[in-house]
DNA sequence: CCTGGTGTCGAGCAGCGGGGAGCATGGTGT
DNA sequence: ACACCATGCTCCCCGCTGCTCGACACCAGG
């Protein structure tokens, strides 16, 4: 066993394991404690993983393991909140809103906790928790009702299926917020999750308006599955970082866009 | 164990179940109590999970003090447990399974995300989320499908209302294990939600098989609405604390009563 | 409001298992 | 044959763990 194909394994074991024991290493891969160890050093100062006593972890994985939404709700903070404080200026006391899944609708839901009472529909769990705890915690005087569209769940957290879709084919909204994870001049708005997907496809059905938060990351950017081409929603909300040219597309498809100064 | 992978079940389990005391924790990890405590300490500097009088809790999680974390946590949990266990054990690999909000419900979630992968129904967010977080941290094999009922939230947690029971209308359970406030000779299974009855109705009668678990506390109780009577569920599972006049009557208005020793 | 009982918390100490330095050995390339 | 490198071994140290005991928090009863 060549010391480079032992490192790969080593690798190898700990990225599927998470945490590994140089004990385990060692008999595992027929080798001394003393060996798996220099390795282990060895490979930390690569930085290809992290030594801890006792064995191997992976390098950083102190925090969660979904670190998809932990790391993009950090990111981007500043336009996202922007687009959302915009975003809830549209909504008055009563209106029935819908939020599908994704971050930046996560940050508006932040903002709506603290508005008017108001109907939200939404097919996130993690915002439908917001709102379930924002009424535990008596922090709004009249606390907004939520329906949680029910569904399988998907690794981002957001419900999809045929028990989504025909939830909302009973349901009427005055408003849809809607989270994309891409805007293209052709493909229109695109996510890379088929089904969920399909789930906001049938979000934009029941809407009787569609808003889309978009921060300008996401122009250019082509997920396998469209949702609605640009002429089908009614609005666009985004930063100023966004290129004249993609404002130029979007303001003359969509018909109304909006840049939130951060 | 080593100590990062112990630290990374603890902040599962935490996640999963907002709080957990520590003495669960060891149990569960083969671990003195001193040790989760002094892991507990760790992870709180780490601001991965705040501390609390006898265990420890998801960080700024409003759910401090509830009335009686310290009650409802060491209330009955053998009985609770042991009826879970025996539950568990109706359950098979492929099969459609309905689980209804509650304590005991919840329970019985716990068992079945280390067994077989099975098909999950139900319109408790907690009992989902503590699927999703299993199947997240990869800790059983073969992951379990979870669909979760949407509607509107009640204060226990439960998904409730027309959402829920038309997207029951849809399904069909092999078998459907249902959680009840009270059981009475005459009034049958009883919930103090009107809601929550409603959207347990359509659980049985979306199910081939229903089996109640309600431990002795329970008999006797009358909640407001009704969910079913004595004789439209087949199986009930208690424990042994329960009254043999209970008995008498369970055995002969259910047919199959079963009774988990602790 | 006070008081007792139960259970939890924290500090200190001892045992144990893993970590690291240095040296001997074997295998390989020159 | 020699030099070099990787490997394994041994001894000593250190960190982790569990135990014990005194202090404190929470709950129940008067």
């Amino acid at each position: 066993m060549l010391p480079a194909a032992r490192h790969q394994a080593i690798v190898d074991t700990v990225q599927r394991e998470r945490v590994v024991r140089v004990s385990d290493l060692a008999q595992q891969l027929g080798v001394s404690l003393m060996t798996v160890r220099r390795d282990i050093e060895l490979l930390e100062e690569a930085g290809r993983l992290e030594r801890i006593h006792g064995g191997a972890k992976l390098p950083g994985d102190a925090s969660t393991h979904e670190p998809g939404f932990e790391l993009k709700s950090t990111q981007l903070t500043s336009e996202k909140r922007a687009i959302a404080v915009e975003a809830a200026a549209l909504v008055q006391e009563g209106m029935a809103v819908g939020l599908s899944a994704g971050t930046t609708t996560w940050a508006l839901a932040k903002e709506l906790v603290n508005g008017p009472p108001i109907t939200v529909v939404t097919n996130s769990v993690r915002i439908a928790d917001l709102f379930h705890h924002a009424a535990a915690a008596g922090r709004t005087h009249y606390s907004s009702t939520v329906i949680l569209i029910g569904g399988q769940r998907t690794p981002s957290d957001a419900l999809v299926g045929p028990i989504a879709t025909s939830a909302l084919k009973q349901l009427h909204l005055d408003l849809l917020f809607l989270g994309v994870h891409g805007m293209d001049a052709v493909a229109g708005f695109t996510t890379p999750n088929l089904l969920e997907a399909e789930t906001n496809r049938a979000f934009v059905a029941a809407a009787r308006k569609t808003v889309v938060l978009a921060d300008h990351t996401k122009w250019g950017v082509l997920g396998i599955s469209s949702i609605a081409s640009l002429d089908e929603v009614d609005e666009v909300i985004s930063d100023p970082g966004l290129g004249s040219e993609a404002q130029r597309v979007l303001q003359e498809k969509v018909g109304k866009l909006r840049l939130a100064a951060a």
